[in-house]
DNA sequence: TCTGGGGTCCTAGGACCC
DNA sequence: TCTGGGGTCCTAGGACCC
């Protein structure tokens, strides 16, 4: 078997695809999940997909096409999404235990090592397994790089005869695929970088590998090369380092637009507040926090200010972010403004072994671990809003919109499927 | 009327130093 | 009075991903 061998295993359509294993009906129909404030289009069944409903786009713009061909909408449910993920993801750790999760629907499975005779029949394996044991689809691409592990991944999406398995090393047409295709289909090939190639008669993945590394280099950057080397099964997109996270993001935008200081201070302190539960899940301390407010990316006027603190010393004590949170609001709040979004980053993240304390710990901060470990088991185990701090308040004027959100059918008792028989 | 959220990485340009 | 060039560090912004 060769040196390196990557398995990209790619969730079919993967948000409608878990609302299919928990409602039937929606079997074999059009069906599409929207974003947060049920903005965009984020997951799209085939049927969907084949009425031309693009991918990210704004709901206004097909809602007739919905209403014509009677499309099922949803507002995203990512509470079920996360738990099929992670159930999907034990499974694939049933086959390696050397798998890198990409993504709320990806993973890379190194496959370096095993003893596996046929991969292609190795990838129908797994395919099966993951439907039957979670319901979910899956796509997979087999290939010495992950970039063309991707790109596998996306020719057995498009062409049935694979039976949604494409391995480099059991088909021999993959310079087929590089004449025909765009591009574009490339991991790490986007919008913009797509039409300058289109400018410079560079129209398929083949073109692209006879391009000058010097024109690419110029062009392109560092990962213009990257991505030559990895089609041309060099490896040179190595795992992740799991511990690396670099930032922590939780924002949101308003349903309406908000002028008042309190509003947007309760969201800016609900944002700040799960911010520090995920840095506490994942065992972090961060150094910084910085604060956004915007108004639309659409408005005539478009404003976005922002603003960032240091911490003192790096720490995910909820009730020291929340206060900094607030602090920086209140240097870039300006009345009048028709805000539509608010966000908080933490930056600098770390964990324990690298965090330097205080000389000197106050009593506020001495008692903070046990707090916050307590706080964390409450909203865990009754809900998540059961403790609150005083900025996040008690309205709910800065929330988003979803008017059609199904069950949290695997994380809730009260909302578990109910099965009858007759 | 209605246009997502959470991430990473790279680059250009300014500030500052010697 | 003349005001160069190289280095570093930081930040903002852009591009990309799902």
């Amino acid at each position: 078997m060769a040196d390196k061998v990557y398995a990209l295993v790619d969730c079919n359509n993967f948000y409608v695809s878990c609302e299919r294993v928990f409602n039937p009906c929606l079997e074999s129909k059009p069906v599409i999940v929207l974003s947060n404030n049920d903005g965009c289009v984020v997951s799209r069944s085939q049927e969907a997909k084949d009425l031309g409903i693009g991918m990210a786009v704004p709901f206004f713009k097909i809602s007739g096409l919905v209403k014509k061909h009677s499309v099922i909408t949803l507002s995203s449910n990512y509470t079920l999404y996360a738990d099929m993920s992670k159930r999907v993801m034990n499974s694939l750790m049933e086959f390696t235990p050397n798998i890198e999760i990409y993504s709320i629907d990806e993973s890379f499975l190194d496959l370096r090592g095993l003893k596996i005779d046929n991969l292609k029949q190795y990838g129908m394996d797994i395919k099966n397994k993951i439907r039957k044991w979670t319901g979910i689809p899956v796509s997979i691409g087999i290939a010495p790089t992950k970039t063309l592990a991707k790109f596998s991944s996306h020719i057995a999406k498009k062409n049935p005869e694979y039976q949604r398995v494409y391995s480099t090393y059991d088909e021999d047409d993959l310079g087929y695929y590089f004449d025909s295709y765009p591009p574009a289909e490339i991991w790490g090939i986007g919008r913009k970088m797509a039409k300058r190639l289109e400018r410079n008669d560079i129209g398929s993945v083949s073109d692209f590998m006879d391009t000058e590394e010097k024109w690419i280099s110029k062009n392109m950057g560092i990962n213009g090369l990257r991505i030559k080397a990895e089609l041309n099964g060099e490896s040179c997109i190595e795992s992740e380092d799991f511990c690396s996270q670099k930032s922590i993001i939780r924002s949101r935008s308003f349903a309406d637009k908000i002028f008042d200081y309190e509003t947007i201070e309760n969201a800016i302190a609900n944002h700040a507040f799960r911010a520090s539960e995920k840095l506490r899940e994942k065992k972090l301390y961060a150094r910084f926090i910085s604060v956004n407010i915007r108004t639309s990316r659409f408005d005539d006027q478009a404003h976005s200010a922002n603003y960032k603190m240091e911490l003192g010393y790096a720490t995910n004590d909820g009730v020291r972010i929340v206060e900094n949170a607030c602090a920086c609001l209140k240097n870039i709040y300006r009345k009048g403004i028709p805000y539509r979004k608010a966000g908080v980053m933490l930056t600098d993240l770390m964990p324990l072994n690298r965090v330097q304390l205080p000389i000197e710990p106050d009593k506020n901060t001495v008692n903070s671990e046990k707090i916050m470990a307590v706080v964390d088991h409450l909203n865990r185990e009754i809900k998540p809003t059961a403790i609150k701090l005083g900025a996040m308040g008690t309205g709910d004027r800065w929330h988003e919109k979803r008017g059609m959100m199904s069950k949290k059918f695997t994380t809730s008792w009260e909302e578990m499927p109910i099965v009858k028989f007759r």
